[in-house]
DNA sequence: CATGAATGAGTATTCATTCAT
DNA sequence: GATGAATGAATACTCATTCAT
C-alpha cells in the first residue's frame, strides 16, 4: 500500500468541470456541517451551505448516509494519511505508533460525525476502517518486533483503544482541549513492555 | 456523604399512590427503552411500555429531555451506590479503584442512551456527575496517598479515562463483548506508579 | 351472507366521540378528493379539507394506499349494497342482473380513484372485489339456471365486464354522460342465451 | 384517405440526419418505455434508453407530454393502418368490423400508457382519435348498410366500446391473457341485428 | 388526574424542465 | 446541435408536545 493511493482527491475523466467542482463544494460543506451538527443535520443546510440545489445533491450522493458516508471515508483517509505518513518517518516504532494516535486524535478534535459513526458501527464504513486497521497492525508489529510492546496486546485492543480516545476527544474538545493527550499518554504507558501481566 | 442520600426514591408528601405508582413505571420502562434503542426512541414506546397515556408520562415529565435526564441521574445513581458499596468495603486503595471502574462500567453494557449522554455533555446532569465526580477523587486520594497512583493523575483524568471506556464498552457490546476489560486493564496500569513519567 | 354486515358504519366500542367524528370526515373528504382527482392527490389536500392535520391523518391510516384502500372498499362496498338490495327485491334474474349492472356503474359515474384502483390491480383490495365477484356469481346462476343466460359465461367474463364498464362511464362521465348504459345494453344483450354461438 | 398519408415518418427537409435519427431513437425508446411502465415514468429513463442526452430530447419535444402525444399517436396511427389494411382486404362487412376490433385490441396488450390516455381524456390526441374515429365510422356504415348492425347503434357508441374494451385488456394481459376476446365476441354480438331492441 | 387523540413543523427524496459547457 | 448537470418545488411520513374528553 502506497501512501498516493489514497491522498489523490481522484479526478474522473470525462467530468465536467463545474460537476467536479460542485462534488467538491458538497463535501466541503458537508464535513464542516456533520462535523459541526452531527449526523442528524437537515439535508437542506448543507445543500444551502454548498450553494447548490437539493437535486444536485442528489446526483451525487443518491443518498443522506451515502453522502454520510463519503465524507467520514475521506476525512478519516485525509488524517490516516498524514498520521502514516509520519509515523513511517520515524525510527523509534514505538514513537511511531505514539505520534499516530497522537495525530489521528488531534485530527477528530470536535468533529461529531466522526465520533458518532464510532459509536453506532465501530467505524465509519468498511474499506476505510480496514485501512485504519491495517494501519495499527503495521505498527503494532514493529513494536512488538522491538520489544517495546506489552506481551499479549492485540490490533483489535488498539483499534478499540483508538475509538473510546476519539470519543474522550470530542468530549474534551469545548471544555478541555488537549485533556485526552493526558489520556493518551496514560494509556500508551499501559501498553509498554514495561507492563508485562496477561491481559484478561 | 452518606449512601441514604442517593438510594431512596425520594418520597413526596401529598402525593397519591398512585401517582408514584405511574412515575414509578414510566421510569422503569424509560430505562429499558432508553438502554436498548437510545435517547432517539419516540417517547410513545416509553408510554406505551409503561402503561400510561401520554398526558401521564408529560404530567410527570414536562419534557422528553428531563425524562432521559431523571432516567440517566437515576441509573447512574444506582451503580454509584454499588460501586461506592463494594469500593469503601475494600481495604487496598489500588484494588478499590479498579473495582470501582470494572463495576461501573459493567453496568454499562449495552446501555445506548447513558454512554449517548456522554458524549453529548461531558456527563448526564451536574448533580449526578458531581458525585461520580466526588467518587472518583475519594478513590483518587485514597491511592495517591499510598502512594500507588502515578503522580500528576487527577480527578479529571479518571473521570474522562471512564467516560472513554464507556463508549468502548457500548461499542464491544455486541460482537465482542468483554473485551473493554482488556482497555481497562491497560489503561489502570497506566495509571499505576511504576509510570513516573510527567503527564503532558 | 346477509345485508347488515356491511351497511353499518361499524361504531367502535371505547372510541372517542371526536376521534371516530374525524375518521369519518377524513374518509369523507378522502373520498371526494380521490374521487376528483385520483389517486395521485397531495395527502395535505385531503387533510385540509378533512379540517385536521397531518399528524391526525395518519393516526387513523398510516399510510396513504392505506386511507385510498379504506375509501376505495367502502365506497364499493357501499354500492355493492345498494346494487345487492335492488338485485334481490327483483323477481326476474335477467332484471336482477341488468339492474345490478346500471346501478352498480351509475354509482362510479366520475369517480377516478375507483376506476384507477380497477386499472391498477383489477380490484380495488381483495376483500371487496371478492364481495362483488361472489354476488355476481349469484346473480349468474341465477340467470343461468333460469336458461336466459348465453351458456359458457363465467363470472369472470361478469367481472371483467364491470370492469371493462367503468372504464366506459369514467370516459364519457363529462362529454356524453349516460353514454355508457348504451354499451351496457348492447353488452348485456351479448350475453343473453340468443346467442348461443361458444365463446373463445 | 389513403394509407400513405399516415404510414410515413414525415422526413422534415432541412433537417440534419442525425438529428432524424435521434428523434426516431427518442420515439422508439418512448415507445417501449412508456408501454412498460405507463405515463409516470422518469423522463431520464427514456433519454437514457435513447442514448441521448435530457437536452436532446427536450429540443425535440418541449414537454414530456408532447412526447407522450407522440408516441400515442404514432403508436394507435401504427395499429390503425395495420387494422384498416385488413379491414379493407375483407370482404364481409361484419367480418372486417371484427377483425378490426381484434387486431386494434390485440395490439394494445399490454400497453400500460395507451389505456392510461384513454382514461384520462377519452382519445390520445385529436388527430389520431379522429382517424380512428373515421375508420370505425366507415366499419360502422358497411355494417349498417349490409343490415348486419342494430339499428341505433352509432359511431360513438363503437368509439367507446374499444375504450371500455382497451381497459379490459391491460386489465387481463398478465393474469388471463386473452381473456378479453370473450368480451369482444359477447359486445360483438351484442351489436348484432339479431338484437332489434332499441337502445336507451 | 388520566387518557390518548390532535397538532404541524420538519425530513429525506424525486422529477419535469432549464442552461452552462 | 448535443450533452447531462443543476434546479427547487412538491410529497409522504414522523414525533415532541398540547389539550379536549
Amino acid at each position: 500500500m502506497t501512501l498516493a493511493d489514497h491522498a489523490a482527491p481522484a479526478p474522473r475523466p470525462g467530468r465536467r468541470a463545474d460537476a467536479e467542482r460542485n462534488r467538491a463544494a458538497i463535501i466541503e460543506a458537508a464535513t464542516v456541517v456533520f462535523a459541526e451538527c452531527g449526523g442528524g443535520v437537515d439535508v437542506r443546510e448543507i445543500a444551502r451551505r454548498s450553494g447548490v440545489g437539493m437535486g444536485t445533491l442528489y446526483r451525487h450522493f443518491p443518498t443522506k448516509d451515502e453522502l454520510l458516508a463519503t465524507v467520514l471515508e475521506q476525512q478519516l483517509d485525509t488524517w490516516l494519511t498524514d498520521a502514516y505518513r509520519q509515523a513511517v518517518a520515524t525510527e523509534d516504532p514505538w514513537r511511531a505508533l505514539t505520534g499516530f494516535f497522537e495525530q489521528l486524535l488531534g485530527n477528530q478534535a470536535g468533529n461529531r460525525a466522526v465520533v458518532e459513526s464510532y459509536t453506532a458501527t465501530g467505524g465509519p464504513g468498511s474499506a476505510c476502517v480496514q485501512r485504519c486497521y491495517a494501519l495499527i497492525d503495521q505498527l503494532r508489529v514493529r513494536c512488538a518486533d522491538a520489544g517495546v510492546l506489552r506481551p499479549g496486546v492485540t490490533t483489535d485492543d488498539l483499534f478499540l483503544l483508538s475509538g473510546a480516545l476519539s470519543q474522550a476527544v470530542l468530549t474534551t474538545a469545548e471544555s478541555h482541549p488537549g485533556q485526552w493527550r493526558r489520556l493518551l499518554r496514560i494509556s500508551l504507558d499501559g501498553l509498554s513492555s514495561r507492563n508485562a501481566e496477561p491481559l484478561p
